[in-house]
DNA sequence: TTGTGGTTGTGCTCACAATCACAAGCAAAC
DNA sequence: GTTTGCTTGTGATTGTGAGCACAACCACAA
């Protein structure tokens, strides 16, 4: 494909593209058509050829798409290939549950501290991290660690990421149910889980 | 507005306008422009409007909206001016943490019951639920219980959605990583929090 | 070497959503 | 009353992504 710019939708489906070649590949499945995952995953096979040839032409005609390098691909394309360090901040209970989640490593993602305000909390073990005091998270600055997840209430969340992103912090998921000012080179994700929730009942 | 077919995407900013608006209110604010809104929001102004208008006219020309009178129109859109039992199938980790969220009582949402197959669970009280075994979710059909949230193992979490769909659930909250086969009458809402952190290092 | 079945890669078309621009309309002041 | 200032509601326009159809291509067999 000619030059393009690629689009976002297609850049939030790639790791969904990711998962499913990951757990293909521990299936010893060797090549997987368009018409074949896209029955998995519950899309239009062009959709999904369209997408990854942004990318390059990782499949062979006639066969499909081989399972393992494209999984490489795909890990490389995302940045994924090299272990991405990730804090969290908040130990409450969604921060525990997201500390202790395994599922993470699957996409090369390693939390590396954890953060909180709460003397209660502070000096707790959560999986292998020892819960810090925020105000050390201007030590982050010399690790070099660009990812963090946010899991603190709404009212402090603006603050958290201020200090995050003074302390180098590039990308952050953020789920507490506000909007968070950032400069433009610092990329947000926001999940508001009572929201999704909240549009069911229209449909219904 | 003439007849229109009401945008997916303009259904799923409704809880986030309905979230405002609610705040609005607890601050006592009597009316707010479409201006004001798309600040606090990052939207524009426009869309706010009309995504408002496919549903009527609920603004003062020269005014804004009154804050409380279209909190209470929004919530009766999104058929949140009742109160919405859920239950919750998973008592895990994260299964746990969304139990115990007081946050979800904003849009009137209310988890009716507990439900999983793990015998050091069942038995056990989160907030104000039992957790109960999950062969009792036939039980549900007596209820009227309409949504679920669904936190149990990927691998687990097609039988659950089966189970609860023949026990009448009409709509799932789904936060395991894997697509779910359902009827077309039933709405699944999936959110993959991993999936959703493996965009981030593509963009940083 | 050539033919065949099957699948990719992609230009084109269509559908949908975001944005714009402005007429319509209300409130408050005079 | 009438005027002024401001904001809504919406048709028209633009932008973006999804879907389709088919040419290009590969592997393999004969
Ligand atoms: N629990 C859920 O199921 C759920 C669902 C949807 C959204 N959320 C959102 O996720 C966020 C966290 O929710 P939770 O249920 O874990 O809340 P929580 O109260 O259990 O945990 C919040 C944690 O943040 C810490 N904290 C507070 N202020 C801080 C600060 N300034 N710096 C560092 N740490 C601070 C607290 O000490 C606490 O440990 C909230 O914004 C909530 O709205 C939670
Ligand atoms: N914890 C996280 O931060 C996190 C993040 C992203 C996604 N998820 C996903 O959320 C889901 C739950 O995660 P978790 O961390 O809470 O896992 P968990 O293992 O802590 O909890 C799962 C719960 O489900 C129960 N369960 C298992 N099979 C069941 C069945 N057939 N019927 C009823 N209950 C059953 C288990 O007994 C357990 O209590 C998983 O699909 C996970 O991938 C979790």
């Amino acid at each position: 494909m000619k030059y393009h710019k690629i689009p976002d939708e297609t850049i939030k489906r790639m790791p969904m593209y990711l998962r499913a070649f990951s757990i293909l590949k521990t299936q010893n499945q060797e090549t997987i058509s368009s018409q074949q995952l896209a029955e998995r995953l519950h899309l239009n096979p062009p959709q999904i050829r369209k997408d990854l040839s942004y990318f390059g032409a990782f499949g062979t005609r006639g066969i499909g798409y081989p399972v393992s390098s494209t999984a490489e691909q795909i890990r490389s394309i995302l940045k994924l290939d090299v272990s991405q360090q990730a804090v969290l901040v908040g130990a409450g209970r969604l921060g525990t549950a997201i500390a202790s989640y395994p599922g993470f490593s699957m996409f090369g993602f390693d939390i590396a501290a954890i953060f909180d305000n709460d003397n209660n909390k502070i000096g707790k073990t959560i999986g292998k991290n020892l819960v810090e005091n925020v105000a050390e998270i201007v030590t982050l600055k010399a690790r070099n660690i660009r990812l963090a997840i946010l899991a603190v209430p709404a009212n402090a969340a603006q603050g958290c990421a201020d200090a995050l992103i003074d302390a180098g912090i590039k990308g952050i998921l953020n789920l507490s149910p506000c909007y968070l000012n950032v400069p433009k080179r610092v990329k947000v994700i926001t999940i508001d889980i009572a929201m999704e929730l909240g549009i069911l009942p229209y449909y219904i």
